[in-house]
DNA sequence: AGCTCATGGCGAG
DNA sequence: TCGCCCTGAGCTG
């Protein structure tokens, strides 16, 4: 259940343990094809957005998407616990990654893989990333800008915490449109994505409140989420709002729940 | 033990 | 917009 943040994350472990050194790779599952890179050097691991490419020798590169379900953790090393659904076990020594419940395995060449980054928006957990790509979509259509930021193409990575929560802390509407939405405002929105991203990746959660709007400031215990992170408005239906006290409103917008504060983002 | 829901995204209609 | 895919945690009984 993972945004960018978590992924980008993964990258950077995977890197560590496993980067220019050979790996064991199997499929207890039989799900993937791992013997086309087993015993073989993985090189390097990068994620664009909610991407994962694993390269290893040759050019080989695995794809993997986690989907809404899907998890990649690290085990102790050992005999391989539930089989029936780990399609893909990466190790060496004495790290162990296992991945279940994938939407993607896949193994692509680099031109594959280019095409797959090439569909995607800017990743703001990315140096080389081109807002300018993701205001030019944004600003051309006329669905609410909740929906929006739910499109890989306008910000990748990006997933429905960061969406509720970065809209919260900009006071957007999520049912404004795209096209209503200013220059101004989607500065304010992607400089936010950059701003709380970087944390979600060396935190592995999402805190998003900030300091003055914090119930430890109010001298309540913090209020955290499943997830793990201190947020405004995500899964906090019916709570009140942190800034106004107004209780939190929830609604399915593209497909999943936005939470939103009528109040503080009052449409114009 | 069973049911629901989850930080996603795809294809069909 | 809906149904569907994949798995497992957190509820309810």
């Amino acid at each position: 259940m993972p945004e960018g943040h978590v992924i980008h994350r993964l990258a950077a472990e995977i890197n560590q343990a496993f980067a220019g050194r050979p790996v064991a790779a199997s499929s207890p599952q039989g799900r993937f094809a791992a013997e086309l890179v087993d015993g073989s050097r993985l090189e390097a691991a990068e994620a664009f957005g909610k991407h994962l490419f694993i390269t290893f020798e040759d050019g080989r590169v695995v794809h993997i998407h986690l989907g809404l379900i899907g998890k990649l953790r690290w085990v102790p090393p050992g005999p391989v616990a539930a089989p029936a659904t780990l399609r893909l076990r990466i190790e060496r020594a004495a790290e162990a990654l296992e991945l279940r419940g994938p939407q993607t395995c896949e193994l692509v060449t680099p031109v594959e893989q280019a095409a797959i980054v090439a569909e995607l928006g800017p990743d703001p957990l990315r140096g080389d990333a081109e807002p300018e790509r993701g205001w030019e979509r944004l600003r051309r259509s006329a669905r609410p800008v909740g929906a929006l930021l739910m499109d890989q193409r306008i910000a990748a990575g990006a997933g429905n915490i960061y969406r509720c929560e970065v809209l919260f802390r900009a006071r957007l509407d999520p049912f404004l449109a795209g096209n209503q939405v200013t220059r101004d405002e989607w500065d304010e929105v992607w400089a936010d994505l950059v701003e709380l991203m970087p944390s979600g990746v060396s935190d592995g959660r999402i805190d998003t409140v900030r300091p003055e709007h914090s119930p430890e400031t109010m001298g309540r215990p913090p209020r955290v989420d499943r997830h793990g992170g201190e947020v405004y408005v995500y899964r906090r239906a019916g709570e009140p709002c942190f800034v106004c006290g107004r209780g939190i409103s929830q609604r399915e917008l593209a497909g999943r729940k936005l939470y939103w504060c009528e109040s503080c983002q009052a449409g114009r």
